[in-house]
RNA sequence: UGGGAGAUCGUCUAACGGUAGGACAGCAGAUUCUGACUCUGCUUAUCGGGGUUCGAAUCCCUGUCUCCCAGCCA
């Protein structure tokens, strides 16, 4: 077995096997609303669902949950097919709609009627919602709940034709006004809308509910198990209901609490009011939560996975810390990521004692810890190096270039400040250095040490790149934690995109989008879509961890 | 104030009547040609009050707090 924790869901199954329920058959879905991208909290879900039914040699539905035309598009679809596969979820190539069971759902509505156990309702949506009651009074019944079945069944008929107006009428579930669960108050199980669905065209203009459409495509599908978020938790007894009137196959409804993350907005409706807003770049902003833009971000599939693998599932409501998946990012990329130097506030330094001209072509190891994958990075007189690798004057505990201190040029050689130059304003324009020719590729035979090593690239050689510097989309743990009067966009970070021209070594001219770097020191790149030949585009994925920064902050 | 659900380190999560453990975050140190990675150590928790029991996070009673539900959304 796994060396996962265990959790209620996969203990539930457990039991279900070993009662032997469904002969051990294991069965999940994953059923997306095609309204929007696919965003982090999905990426939980979807590891849950696949993650089982792999674990017990069952399969996982990738179903579309799309009952409401007015809501839902093929862009959608399209992302989130492509979100899934990204992410690993082996859904076989099989894909199913709710929609290929209007057909069904439509029978199956005429036998509750038949049985007396749905009826036609003239109600407009105001008198429902007036005849409803409250959390503590009873609704009344609908005038309409005693109508006969041959009519129910000839005005159902006529709904489906198009003889109604939308909103006209509806076919409602007849259970309990009086229920004190408000999903048992006579629930809609059909509206009439007369808009164009993405799969079927102008073939329906009724549309079932999610109530009634969703147990009953499980039941269809063959789910063992239902897994499903909290707020469903109420709903549970309605999906029973349906599928006992039904005499259908049963599947259970589970719910665990869905993913809530620090400084991030997981509410689809307004992630899509940050693209229609044109407060960020589309779906697949890299700041946004989205997988499409985590992905363009530069996170990794094993990343999102092992975050998603290691939160847990477990119905406490709570809110995992951003940090937490930022750390599963990076424990991926330090692996994976091919490192290499670029300079991103650039300084020059000067080296005076070195032959003006010389290129000397410097072994530089791709990955950590290993000596058989190496490129060769030009040296020469003149470089770029960042700019926060000097200081004038070294605040206590910055051993990084200062007048007078000796550090290590990656893969370089050992250089000492000797001066700087200053423009008028007194502002550093260059850094003065002497080299120790003798410590070539990093190390002096005398074996003194040095305290640092700094990046650097050849100013001749060095190519400009576009950078892009990502930081948290809002500057708030919880976005909606707004001011009076004011929505989350109040709490949208300003700086959370800021671009800078960097020089990047040569050897990163060969990159293509969706390339993924450690620049060394600095932090994680993915090379965006933007990107071309002559005009390199990277996307800053996640920063390194910096001790010293944080000492820093703190002082 | 109806119904449903949930409360364990700062955060997430484990324990299934028998030593409250792990991860992230934090702190301190070691190591290091990335102030990265890695390694070591440390701090910190059972919502409150009563019971039952040799023994309770776990069972019972009671209180408190939090979340969800009044769409012809999902």
């Amino acid at each position: 077995m796994s060396d996962r924790p265990s959790n209620f869901i996969r203990d539930m199954i457990l039991a279900d096997n070993e009662s032997g329920k469904h002969g051990g058959r294991v069965h999940t879905r994953f059923p997306p609303e095609p309204n929007g991208y696919l965003h982090v909290g999905h990426a939980k879900s979807i590891t849950i669902n696949f993650g089982l039914a792999a674990e017990f040699g069952g399969m996982c539905n990738l179903r579309f949950d799309d009952t409401n035309p007015t809501k839902e598009e093929t862009e959608y679809v399209d992302s989130i097919i492509e979100d899934v596969k990204w992410l690993g979820g082996d859904f076989g190539g099989r894909i199913f709609y709710a929609s290929d069971y209007f057909g069904q759902l439509f029978e199956w509505a005429k036998q509750l009627i038949r049985d007396g156990k749905a009826y036609v309702c003239d109600l407009t949506p105001e008198q429902v919602r007036q005849t409803r009651g409250t959390l503590t009074e009873p609704g009344q019944n609908s005038p309409y709940r005693d109508r006969g079945v041959a009519e129910n069944l000839d005005l159902f008929e006529r709904m489906k034709a198009g003889e109604f107006p939308d909103g006209s009428k509806t076919l409602r579930a007849k259970i309990d006004m009086a229920s004190p669960n408000l999903n048992f108050r006579d629930p809609v199980m059909y509206r009439i809308l007369h808009a164009e669905h993405h799969r079927t065209g102008n073939q329906w203009c009724i549309y079932p509910m999610y109530d009634w459409a969703h147990g009953q495509s499980d039941s269809i599908e063959g789910i063992t198990h239902s897994i499903c978020t909290l707020e469903f938790e109420d709903h549970r007894p309605l999906y029973d209901w349906y599928v006992q009137q039904l005499g259908i196959f049963a599947p259970r409804q589970i719910e665990f609490d869905r993913l809530n993350l620090t400084y991030t907005m997981m509410s689809k409706r307004k992630l899509l009011q940050l693209v229609q807003q044109k407060l960020v770049a589309g779906w697949d902003d890299p700041r946004m939560p989205t997988i499409s833009g985590m992905r363009r971000r530069g996170y990794t599939p094993e990343g999102l996975r092992n975050f998603a693998l290691n939160l847990g599932v477990s119905k406490t409501n709570g809110i995992t810390e951003f940090e937490k998946l930022e750390f599963h990012i990076r424990e991926d990329l330090n692996r994976t990521a091919r490192r290499a130097m670029a300079v991103l506030r650039p300084l020059k330094l000067i080296i005076d004692n070195y032959p003006e001209g010389e290129v000397e072509w410097m072994d530089a190891c791709n990955y950590p810890d290993n000596d058989s994958d190496l490129r060769q990075v030009p040296f020469t007189r003149e470089l770029w190096i960042e700019r926060e690798d000097f200081e004038e004057v070294p605040p206590k505990g910055y051993f990084r270039l200062y007048p007078g201190n000796e550090v290590r040029l990656r893969w370089g050689f050992f250089v000492k400040c000797t001066g700087v130059d200053k423009d008028e304003l007194g502002q550093v324009t260059a850094i003065h250095c002497t080299y120790d020719p003798l410590s070539r590729g990093g190390n002096s035979p005398d074996g003194r040490k040095v305290k640092s090593t700094i990046h650097w690239v050849s100013a001749n050689h060095a190519l400009p790149a576009e950078v892009r510097l990502y930081d948290k989309l809002f500057t708030r743990e919880d976005p909606n934690d707004a001011p009076e009067g004011q929505d989350f966009t109040a709490n949208l970070n300003p700086n959370s995109l800021q671009v800078v021209q960097a020089w990047i070594e040569p050897a990163l001219a060969a990159a293509s989008a969706g390339d993924r770097f450690q620049f060394e020191r600095l932090a994680y790149f993915c090379v965006d879509k933007d990107s071309t030949p002559s005009r390199p585009v990277f996307n800053r994925t996640v920063e390194l961890r910096d001790s010293w920064g944080k000492t820093q902050k703190k002082t």
